[in-house]
DNA sequence: TGATCGAATGACCGCTCGTTCAGTAGCCTG
DNA sequence: CAGGCTACTGAACGAGCGGTCATTCGATCA
């Protein structure tokens, strides 16, 4: 059983890191200050640093709560599937329903895959963020070398692979969320498979 | 006929210029100071203010100069060759050649697509250094459309194609530039075009 | 009801950065 | 060679940052 202190503990964490994305969503990763943050989550800043020890962690603890959920997500599209177009099909959705929900996760997750700031900076994200991409790049890598080797796909670089459509993908989600009013999700998911699967080249019949 | 001020000031204004590039690309945009650019330029934080108005000025001009070298590069990629896989063999080629050449303007390239800051940054952002990038985008979904009226490639949505392209191939030249030992350049040229062209399915034979 | 407590506050501190400008050094000119 | 002119310098400044901590004040309890 929680007591009344714990749940009152997480609903300010709670808070807070939901003021940190929107800021960062608004204002990018290094323009985003505590100051601001504060304001948004309607706090003092000295609040901010009775539930997490400095900025440094405020950002990251937002990033892995909302990266483990998109993670779930994903788990459960590579989970539920069999055949190689269906995972890709299904991951691509999963994505873009996630981001298109959580459109202030995204600057965040954007702004953490190229380090900046100090040395020190740099080896602090790449040691607590990168990871988490890495992470995913891998995850799906992984999946491109199962189809590889069950003959679903042919033969390349993985991880080369997997980097290709990644960030593909995430430009085109990037640009949905730009977008004044975007295509429907599906139009979008069909677009990137088919994309993927067979690439641009014109050819007889299936 | 230049006068010798001219070609002075000229000398002075590409030092700093290179030196900010350098800088840049090793702390990044935000973290890039104007004493670290003129420490590397071998001035005075202050002779920098006689070339340049601000911080500003000075990262736009530099973005713009760098820019321009590239897209020159590219348009000769295109003018030069007819049909349309040769024309992606050589801008993917012109691309990597260059960014491997001048890693130092790839991060500052990469720091430029997503805007930062106060929104009055992200505006002045948006104005100058952005729409260099939809002109590139647009000038390659361009050649995309002409390719499918031209009946060479099916028929997609040309933006989103030449969006998810040129993000997925930049995000081979980082790995490219983080590899501490990288393939030939012709064999990533290789695979990013035959994944464009024919995508990932196993097929009988071309 | 008055005493106690600790969560919340925001003025404050030290620091870094972009920007300025009074001073300097070196070169051209007469 | 004297005198001025200009390109350059770097100490100084002020804005704005992350982080601290003495103070406040509403909830809790005897």
């Amino acid at each position: 059983m929680k007591s009344k202190e714990e749940v009152v503990q997480e609903f300010r964490v709670q808070t807070i890191q939901d003021a940190a994305m929107r800021v960062i969503a608004r204002k990018g990763m290094a323009a985003a200050t505590i100051q601001e943050i504060a304001d948004e989550a309607g706090v003092a800043k000295g609040t901010i640093y009775l539930y997490f020890r400095d900025r440094e962690e405020l950002v990251e603890k937002t990033f892995e709560c909302a990266m483990s959920q998109l993670l779930e997500k994903i788990d459960e599209a590579i989970a539920s599937n069999e055949k190689f177009d269906q995972k890709v099909r299904a991951i691509m959705a999963a994505k873009i329903t996630f981001f298109t929900a959580n459109r202030e996760f995204f600057r965040l997750y954007i702004s953490l895959r190229v380090p900046e700031g100090s040395a020190q900076d740099q080896r602090r994200q790449r040691q607590h963020c990168q990871p988490r991409y890495r992470e995913r790049t891998q995850q799906f890598a992984d999946i491109l070398q199962q189809a590889m080797d069950r003959g679903e796909i042919r033969r390349v670089d993985p991880h080369r692979l997997a980097l290709f459509i990644m960030e593909g993908s995430t430009a085109i989600i990037l640009e949905r969320l730009n977008e004044p009013s975007s295509p429907d999700e599906g139009s979008d998911v069909d677009f990137i498979t088919s994309f993927i699967l067979d690439g641009v080249r014109k050819r007889s019949r299936s």
